[in-house]
DNA sequence: CAAAAAACCGCACGACCGTTCACTTAATAC
DNA sequence: GTATTAAGTGAACGGTCGTGCGGTTTTTTG
């Protein structure tokens, strides 16, 4: 009558390991057999927590999407509006990309270069929580804007492109290139964004 | 005795095949079968000309990289140092992340996600490409240093990344979101970058 | 045009894939 | 503590994967 029943734990068990297995090798490499020795279950109990693999997937990444929330996106919320908040949003992201433990790098960023240019509702789902952050970034920008932080002019549009872009830049540069001056380059450029916009 | 016996054609269809499937789908979802149904060959037909998969994923991504160099970096040495290189350089840069015939995008972007936390020769010969690129770059930020197009205090290195940033941002955007601005966002971020290193 | 070499095919293998199903074991409810 | 339900097992299926081998066809050489 308590909260998780044994089911739900197994399950919770199974979404953090596939987003471990999606971070670091993508949501394709999610192989039934592969999670199972992870969670020790066996491949038909695993299979038996979700209708198909890719309905395994779709969960993975919604579980994806709560974490980033819940570990980046409400901190910032937390603070106050206009640059703060856009500062603690940018410490906490660069946290994500490089969190070590256990996983690999954003799951999105990885997500998106393997449904790029595919079909399907993996993709759609990915579309989807990628525009609702890059709306969320456009978002906190206009906000700057209403708080007087940046000028009037800015285009929060524009700064939510270029924000995002040294975030990309980060990830690649930290994870394939293994620059550890990746994260000074970051903010540098972070800075002189900000720098533009007031 | 001439230039191309019948075996260095196929080779050249197959690797041409190949590059298509690894840009759209990754170098990890190409697939002996798969390809050889594309070139019209059997599956041991194909494979004969390989030694084994990792070599022809291998090969690929080596073709890749000379492709990049004869559309991209190459028009571009051709331009004047500085500052017009650099404009070139993007511009050609924009046209391959966005080339619709039919290929899917930037294959090294599609690489960089998929053994960015990935051990292995294929890894390897990635990260010599990907670091070769970004020298590149900071030559030729370096040069409009040089050529007194840019300020003396401008850190090509920092300058590399952002640009680079951008260019990933554009191929995320477009290619992903479906987003038709992405080509005026990069250019705009691309004016503002010049204009702080001037 | 014949001989040598290169290119290609068909078939088979063991391994792993997603999925199903009949069954056993463990957790929950009364 | 027993009945009921939920959770997990093991074997099997058709399919695709990378790779090896023996034989056939095509291209190249002299």
């Amino acid at each position: 009558m308590e909260g998780q029943s044994k089911g739900d734990r197994t399950r919770a068990a199974i979404l953090q390991a596939g987003l471990e297995v999606a971070s670091t090798e993508g949501l394709e490499a999610i192989t039934i057999g592969r999670l199972a020795d992870r969670v020790n279950l066996s491949k038909s109990g695993l299979f038996a927590h979700f209708s198909s693999k890719e309905q395994l997937q779709l969960e993975v990444l919604q579980h994806g999407r709560d974490e980033f929330v819940q570990r980046v996106i409400g901190p910032a919320l937390e603070e106050t509006r206009g640059e703060p908040r856009l500062r603690t949003l940018l410490k906490n992201w660069l946290g994500w990309n490089w969190s070590n433990d256990s996983s690999g790098g954003c799951i999105f960023l990885q997500a998106a270069a393997e449904y790029d240019d595919r079909e399907g509702p993996l993709r759609d789902a990915l579309v989807e929580s990628q525009r609702d952050m890059v709306e969320f970034l456009v978002g906190a920008a206009a906000l700057c804007v209403e708080e007087k932080h940046f000028r009037e002019d800015v285009d929060p549009r524009q700064f939510a492109f270029e924000l995002y872009a040294l975030v990309m830049a980060h990830h690649f540069h930290i994870r394939l290139l293994d620059d550890p001056t990746a994260p000074k380059r970051t903010r540098q450029g972070f800075e002189r964004l900000l720098e533009s916009a007031k």
